[in-house]
DNA sequence: GGGGTAC
DNA sequence: GTACCCCAACGCCTA
DNA sequence: TAGGCG
């Protein structure tokens, strides 16, 4: 009898068991006291399973229904493990002693000469435990559960990394050989993206790749191997990635904590450039993927974007001796936590994102008020950062920050910091360059969480400017960056006329970008690139971008140094495409009155006669991402190779 | 903004 | 307790 | 190499 693939149903009248990573098998014993193991189609596999056999512990004639399997240090079946086993015909006794395997038996189709075929499930699940069978050596009655419902049993299953759950009928009869509707199995699927870092070629008729070996980085930017996927292919996809995997071609294995040596044999190491998804069931005890298969490139993805996360982050990695660390999903801050904010005093600590963070002079104006509205408030500032966090977080993350404060007030002198603070809460993630000269700045802060962000609100950290590069690559942009700066005379109008122009040539080249307005004065222009090119590269492409764009309007550009020699005319100011220099991010506040935020753009709102580069405010700035959204997100870590000019 | 020191 | 001091960037351009 | 620039 078979189960039938399905959803958790709902209703009453189901019994709950784990599905078992093993092998299906029939055990009998016959009149004589002879023990038989008959596998799924059919076969005879006693004598692969000597130990088995010794195990039961009765004369009584009986038919067991139940998985073989093999069990990890954990305790856990290990279909990795079984295969060991599965196919040694003769096990020898040490081998039999290395991988020991189990009878998981979970229904009874006979005892003596009594056939259960037309009993229940209920009532054959109580013959079983009559039997004592979880008493005989190597045997065990795997629990079957009544007081759970399936979805909760799922959520069972999934945290203790087993494959499923098989659903049954309580009043259903046991029908042999037949797949059933009344048994359903419910498997467990996780879908994740992984990065390439090798391939192995196809045997025979396979061709162009047998498979590939996947990976994903930790929190400091090191590779991990998470298994290989080998099915899942069209026969189209294999060659389309033999192509794309050739010419990354790398001598040496991308993955800082190696791959098993029988899963490197034959490979061919590739730079860790492709990003694909895969679904796999469960974690293997050494956090691999099993039962992956391929769905797919995702060229869209930055692999740096690819990290080990929630399962991965808990014990398995450690077998690797690596630290698990990643970036964490954006969380919404809640109205409760909000209304905890308005709630405290001049100072506090402020409990949200699963943080306390201690906050200082909330009602310290920061920003002076604009068109008649009350000033903004460092507490103002405070809830628009842990509000933007969701918008705002996914341009920071895996990037060293580089801030500009204005602790008291935006109408005061304010000063870079590029240093973390000596004393940031250790929670706050940090990042050693260590291309920086002694003397200057060696530990970054890294943007990864709602409450990183919260903490720098309270330091009057206004500008957020993230790095052109994520981590670890440092030297290779992932941006290349347009900004238009006007000068004193430059009027927003004609700022407006070259972005359009820049909107012409980036269209006419095929580069997908996207403008926003700065919150002071300018537009600048973010280009995704894949990683690769060096600053120098982005900083040309730019530059010839833009040069071509002032001959078109050479009465608004000036391409002086010094600013005192520039007419009062704009600079396209391409410079900025080098490492540790940057933009204002995305969203973030500027220091200026009313406290106006940069804001992406659609390239239509350049058309918009309403538009005004500082429109937005930390007051209506999620208004605006709440109705609009953000028209730059798609292109965040879109693959994309500048065209030569 | 925050830590340290002098008063 | 509080007054005060100090510190908080950097890569590249041009002359 | 100082000072400008962003
Ligand atoms: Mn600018
Ligand atoms: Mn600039």
């Amino acid at each position: 009898m078979l189960a039938t693939p399905g959803r958790p149903p709902a209703g009453q009248g189901w019994a709950v068991e784990f599905k078992w990573d093993g092998v299906r098998a029939l055990l009998g014993v016959d009149s004589a006291g002879g023990v038989h193991l008959t596998s799924r189609n059919g076969n005879d596999v006693t004598l692969g399973y000597p130990d088995l056999v010794a195990g039961v512990a009765t004369d009584r004639p009986l038919v067991l229904d139940g998985e073989i399997v093999a069990l990890d240090e954990a305790g856990r079946p290990d279909f990795g493990l079984l295969q060991n086993r599965m196919h040694v015909r003769h096990p020898p006794a040490a081998l039999q002693a290395e991988v020991p395997v189990q009878f998981y038996a979970f229904d009874v189709l006979r005892v003596g000469e009594r056939s259960l075929l037309r009993e229940t499930y209920d009532d054959r699940r109580a013959a079983l435990d009559d039997l004592g069978v979880a008493g005989w050596p190597r045997f065990a009655v795997p629990p079957s559960t009544t007081e759970v419902a399936p979805p909760q049993m799922l959520d069972v299953a999934r945290e203790h990394g087993l494959e499923g759950i098989v659903v049954k009928r309580r009043t259903s009869r046991y029908e042999p050989g037949r797949r059933a509707a009344s048994w359903i199995k419910i498997a467990l699927f996780t879908t994740r993206e992984v990065v390439l870092g090798g391939w192995t070629p196809g045997e025979g008729s396979r061709g162009a790749i047998g498979s590939l070996l996947l990976g994903a980085y930790d929190g400091e930017g090191r590779l991990h191997y998470l298994g290989n996927v080998g099915t899942g292919f069209t026969q189209a996809a294999l060659r389309a990635l033999r192509e794309l995997l050739e010419p990354l071609r790398a001598d040496d294995d991308p993955f800082a904590s190696g791959v098993p040596r029988e899963h490197a044999r034959g490979v061919r190491w590739v730079e860790p450039r492709l990003v694909g998804e895969v679904e796999y069931r469960t974690l293997t005890h050494d956090a691999r993927l099993r039962h992956s298969v391929w769905r797919g490139l995702r060229p869209d993805r930055d692999p740096h974007e690819v990290v080990l996360d929630g399962a991965f982050a808990r014990a398995p990695l450690a077998s690797y001796g690596v630290p698990a660390a990643a970036p964490e999903a954006p969380r919404i801050v809640t109205p409760d936590e909000l209304a905890a904010l308005d709630a405290l005093r001049r100072k506090g600590v402020w409990e949200v994102a699963g943080r306390e963070i201690a906050l200082t002079n909330l009602d310290k104006v920061i920003f002076p008020g604009r068109d008649g509205a009350p000033p903004v408030t460092k507490r103002d500032l405070v809830r628009y950062h842990a509000r933007v966090a969701p918008h705002l977080l996914p341009y920071l993350q895996g990037r060293p920050v580089n801030m500009q404060r204005f602790p008291d007030g935006v109408t005061k002198q304010g000063f870079w910091q590029k240093e973390i603070p000596v004393h940031a809460p250790d929670w706050v993630t940090r990042w050693r360059y260590p291309d920086a000269d002694p003397g200057d700045v060696q530990d970054y802060v890294v943007v990864d969480s709602t409450a990183t962000l919260v903490w720098l609100a309270n330091l009057a950290a206004i500008e957020l400017h993230p790095w052109t590069s994520k981590l670890p690559d440092v030297h290779s942009p992932t941006w290349a960056l347009i900004d238009i700066d006007p000068g004193p005379t430059t009027s927003f109008d004609d700022v407006l006329a070259v972005a359009r122009l820049y909107r012409a040539a980036l269209d006419h080249l095929g580069v997908a970008a996207a403008p926003k307005v700065t919150g002071k004065r300018g537009v600048q222009i973010w280009v995704p690139v894949t990683p690769g090119p060096t600053f120098a590269d982005t900083r040309g492409w730019v530059e010839k971008v833009s040069k071509a764009v002032g001959r078109m309007v050479p009465e608004l550009i000036s391409w002086e140094w010094h600013t005192d020699r520039r007419g009062g005319r704009m600079r396209l100011d391409y410079t900025q495409n080098v490492i540790n220099k940057t933009l204002v991010a995305p969203f973030s506040a500027r220091p200026a009155a009313g406290a106006p935020v940069s804001m992406t753009l659609t390239w239509d709102e350049l058309d918009d006669p309403d538009l005004r580069p500082d429109r937005w405010t930390v007051a209506t700035a999620l208004d605006r991402l709440e109705t609009v959204g953000d028209p730059m997100l798609p292109l965040l870590g879109r693959a994309q190779t500048l065209p030569n000019l």
